[in-house]
DNA sequence: CTATTGTTAGTAATGATTCTCATTACGAAC
DNA sequence: GTTCGTAATGAGAATCATTACTAACAATAG
């Protein structure tokens, strides 16, 4: 499986930006730095940690405000959020092409899928059912390796979030 | 479209719950049926004001309990939350087969698909990944036939939850 | 009947997110 | 470079969803 990364290759410059009306100020480029710079699929809360790395005096609020206004920019994406363990936050997407994920239901963790999307799905789903269909995107369930490897010796213990 | 509803008809009856060692109480069987009674995919707060109406002295944390305890039971799941306005709380859905959903971008409501679900795809993805898939669940987005009537006109006033 | 366990209402506590507001940074015009 | 309007910020309060805790009560087993 490879892991899409897509750093920085989407076409919108600093110039794009200040067009649009807003300034790629210091916190705020970072804080897209840190989305578009990582597979994770971060919460707020951990790009405020890793933001604050480098710009100590970064809020929270700061962090949110910014978040939600790069994702209406269409920079980033918010992911819809998980079910069970680790739900309750937010997520993010640097990787703002449409693709698949896969999402373990022991540790709540996200991965990227690099497979093809299918379009005709949607004109398909379309027909049959009469909805206008702008896209979809398709969640996988398993365990992951990691998880698979701690072999459900001891007893899944049944931890909240 | 066709609205799954399956109310009523999973194997699980009173005796099961009984051997199971937990009683279906009266709070409990009506929060089962309101979520198994709709295809709202409804949240904790709707639940409760809904089994308030019948049962005046249930509190919200009773419903919590007993929503978190059915989906451990399998009786009913929670969903993956939706991003975007009204984000933020756990929907529900006493549908328990596997099955997509279609989620307006606009207003956030999401309608159960009937469409039948392709199992060998995950077997193929499980192949070309090395991932252990139990199974997926197929997001279609879009504007609902509703929004889609109120035809953006009124330049999209844009709601936060 | 009595000990044990399950269930509840009510309420406090928590975590994530948004809001408010006083202050600061920036860019354009003078 | 001073001034002015606006955008952006930090700090903390407020809000919302959720969980944790507690004391009381009910069902059940022995």
């Amino acid at each position: 499986m490879r892991i899409i990364t897509n750093n920085s290759a989407n076409g919108l410059g600093a110039e794009t930006l200040r067009r649009r009306g807003f300034r790629l100020t210091g916190p705020r480029r970072l804080i897209l730095e840190m989305v578009q710079g990582t597979d994770r699929h971060p919460t707020a809360d951990w790009v405020h940690r890793q933001v604050r790395r480098r710009l100590s005096r970064v809020s929270l609020g700061t962090v949110y405000r910014n978040l939600r206004l790069l994702v209406e920019e269409g920079m980033i994406k918010e992911l819809p959020g998980i079910a069970g363990p680790q739900a309750g936050a937010a997520r993010f997407d640097g990787n703002t092409t449409i693709h698949h994920h896969f999402t373990c239901s022991e540790c709540g963790g996200i991965r990227d899928l690099s497979e093809a999307v299918d379009r005709s799905l949607d004109r398909r789903m379309a027909a049959r059912t009469g909805l206008r269909i702008s896209h979809h995107r398709i969640e996988f369930y398993g365990r992951c390796p990691a998880c698979q490897a701690r072999q459900g010796r001891r007893r899944r213990s049944r931890k909240r979030r």
